[in-house]
DNA sequence: ATATCGATTATCT
DNA sequence: GATAATCGATATG
């Protein structure tokens, strides 16, 4: 038996268009919280999730983004057209999901940090190789940039530069109506610039969002 | 509950 | 050669 929440969103998924990534990041994040990132593969079911932490990476300015030393060869999607995937690996280990922000020749992204699970949550524990017994344990599966990376299959090979505006791509992003309450601004996280401004975007009391305890929720 | 630490590699200096 | 927009395991209170 398929695990889902309550709500049923695929047929009211409205893409987001391009002229919603074309501005400042600060913006694009605060009004991405409450959408739905999709993953649609070839064969298989819909994967499904509602963004509830983001962070906004400013461009060549901010000491703290990818994109602060000009562009290279990784980070070339920033400096690209808005709404594609820029997609880096860190650690070794994990991939992290950003979305290009601005306009071509000016560098700017949105950070995907923590994902509210609402359809595909069986596909999600396969992909992340763990075993959710009980809703307490589905933040395991999205929160936290490499975790939803994980349970979304994104790699750099299959998502770098990826148009995140048509429904017809494989990850999309939609909107499926829902209106974000209280939202929440702290400092960003796991960075060791720039740590005073507050760029991260939260939904604030999400059970998913990511972080320690001692951290703003 | 909080802190510390090792893993593991693409990218840049 | 050093670093990193992280995670999970282990140690300690």
């Amino acid at each position: 038996m398929e695990k889902q929440r309550p709500w049923k969103t695929e047929s009211l998924l409205r893409p987001l268009d391009r002229a919603f990534f074309a501005r400042d990041p600060r913006r694009v994040a605060r009004e991405l919280l409450g959408k739905v990132l999709v993953r649609q593969p070839k064969a298989g079911s819909q994967l499904t999730a509602r963004i509830v932490e983001v962070e906004a990476y400013l461009g060549e300015k901010d000491p703290a983004a990818h994109a602060a030393s000009g562009r290279t060869l990784r980070n070339a999607v920033l400096f690209g057209p808005p709404g594609h995937a820029y997609v880096y690996f860190i650690y070794g280990n994990h991939y992290c999901l950003n979305v290009s922000c601005e306009r071509e020749g000016k560098a700017g992204g949105v950070l995907f940090r923590a994902l509210e699970p609402l359809t595909g949550i069986d596909a999600m524990a396969r992909a992340r190789g763990i075993a959710v017994a009980s809703p307490r344990d589905w933040p395991k599966l999205t929160s936290g940039p490499g975790r939803l990376s994980e349970a979304f299959g994104i790699t750099r090979a299959r998502d770098n530069g990826c148009d995140l505006t048509s429904r017809d791509g494989s990850l999309w992003i939609g909107d499926d109506g829902y209106r974000a309450r209280r939202l929440r601004l702290t400092p960003r996280i796991g960075i060791t610039k720039a740590i005073h401004r507050n760029l991260r975007y939260i939904l604030a009391g999400n059970p998913f969002v990511s972080g320690p305890k001692t951290v703003a929720r």
